[in-house]
RNA sequence: GCCGGGGUAGCUCAGCCUGGUAGAGCGGCGGGCUGUUAACCCGUCGGUCAGCGGUUCAAAUCCGCUCCCCGGCGCCA
């Protein structure tokens, strides 16, 4: 096994020895001396194989090795201004011990399709390691601050029969012969576990049929999903705003490096909690007064998000939604028949929706008759309605998509960056 | 699903409007070059013009259909 990374000759003096492993990112050959760029998982190392200081047949391996062929270079570490990260390796001797079968097809330049269609090869990049890294971080906060919290980690099916939402957007498989449907939310089983252990969260790969061809929709997305019992809507944005901004500010603040190579340089401070909470109702007057009409009860559109977010530096929630605009399980603010117990976290600048939730009716009489003012059936949600018969309890929950965070964080123009291989309605290869 | 943009060499694109034997740069390959940073210089190879059909003496170019990619909308995290 490999045992020292490229990244190491930055704590090696001058005249070291130093046996560098990595991948050819880049060759200029200048006849007698030859410069390798190398990548590992580490980051980059300037090789400079010069005649007189490496033998002849490691000059003439350096000259011919094709681009991602993967070398051993033995030699000496110096400190040299013009090399990327300060530091060269000078060779001593140069093994390819793997060559490339062909020309790598992508370099500098190439289109988007063609980085998509090879994106099992574009996956090497430093740029998207660093997008990984920061990935895996944030995932890492979130996991880290649900358990400081109290939270139980739960693992949900993916397979379903019945829908949470509407069924239009399910994906259907053949289970055995009879029909299941891949999950869009772990939202309902959550709602059982809280019965047990009352803090609970997942993180699990959320389905949607959505023929949606936008740059912030993905067909399969990582879904962070957390459900409170003994909690309203007011606790769950406090539980949202923290969870959030801590975990945020925590990776961000360990990926100094992952962010000056994506060239990202994010505001902390607009990320520490509190967030402010916006009624649907004063959401609809402030569009007004930039001159956007939209009539009470129908959700905001794309365009209306944007031109709200973008009076915002911080991320907010949007509460209170009609209704009419919101799932059956959503709970009906007692005080305000219209609109229910619901909250979305929209992030500035035309971000959008990266958090949605909401408070769940608890109370059995008036799911059933939601669900049936919905034009569905309750036989359909028998065990969904068990949960009110049996010491039902006042809760609230939400779900986060992953890949919408990173894509705020990092300012990414696509969500697919944000993931290794994005499934969009158009592309489920590689 | 609707609307818009696109598909020409391995890649990035020009040529299409106004029909007349397929072009450039990069990459590959061969040669040169001891301080490059997407190195540079010289040479060379490289094409089902997305597919099918039509108009025409002649189609990358005009017309019709189909497929694929990108973006926007609806929907959503």
């Amino acid at each position: 096994m490999k045992t020292s990374y490229l990244a190491d000759v930055r704590g090696l003096q001058d005249g070291s020895r130093f046996k560098a492993v990595g991948w050819v990112m880049r060759r200029r050959s200048h006849g007698r001396l030859v410069f390798l760029d190398l990548r590992d998982s580490t980051g980059l190392l300037q090789v400079a194989v010069k005649a007189g200081v490496a033998d002849e047949a490691s000059l003439k391996a350096a000259s011919m090795v094709g681009r991602e062929s993967l070398v051993e270079v033995d030699g000496l570490v110096r400190t040299e201004a013009r090399a990327p990260g300060g530091k060269e390796l000078t060779a001593l001797q140069v093994r390819v011990l793997s060559g490339v079968a062909q020309d790598f097809p992508l370099r500098k330049g190439v289109g988007a399709k063609v980085l998509w269609d090879n994106r099992h090869l574009a996956l090497r990049s430093l740029r998207v390691s660093a997008l990984m890294k920061i990935r895996a971080r944030l995932l890492s906060a979130l996991r880290r601050w649900f358990e400081e919290n109290g939270f139980t980690e739960i693992n949900c099916p993916s397979f379903i029969t019945a829908a949470v939402e509407g069924g239009a957007t399910l994906f259907k498989v053949d289970y055995f012969g009879k029909t299941a449907y891949l999950t869009q939310s772990v939202q309902f089983y959550q709602e059982a576990a809280i019965f047990g252990l009352e803090k609970v969260y997942s993180v699990q790969p959320s389905f949607r049929a959505e023929k949606s061809k936008t740059k912030r929709h993905l067909t399969e997305f990582w879904h962070v999903e957390a459900e409170i019992a003994h909690a309203g809507l007011s606790d769950m944005m406090g539980v949202v705003e923290r969870l959030v901004g801590e975990s945020s500010i925590q990776a961000l603040q360990q990926s100094g490096e992952e962010l000056r190579i994506l060239g990202r340089k994010p505001r902390l401070d607009v990320l520490e909690p509190p967030y402010e909470r916006i009624k649907y109702s004063e959401a609809l007057e402030i569009l007004e007064s930039k001159g956007v009409d939209v009539p009470w009860g129908t959700d905001l559109g794309a365009d209306e998000e944007r031109v709200l977010t973008e009076g915002f530096e911080k991320p907010f929630f949007l509460t209170h939604f009609p209704r009419e605009a919101k799932a059956f399980y959503h709970r009906i603010d007692p005080s305000d028949g219209r609109v229910t117990l619901s909250a979305d976290l929209l992030a500035p600048r035309g971000y959008g929706e990266v958090v949605g939730g909401g408070e769940r009716i608890f109370s059995l009489e008036e799911l059933v008759a939601r669900i049936e003012a919905e034009g569905l059936d309750p036989k359909d949600y028998e065990w969904y309605l068990d949960l009110r018969r049996y010491g039902s309890v006042q809760h609230a929950g939400f779900g986060l998509g992953l890949e919408r965070l990173i894509q705020w964080l990092l300012e990414l123009k696509s969500i697919k960056t944000a993931t290794l291989f994005p499934r969009t309605r158009a592309r489920i290869y590689p």
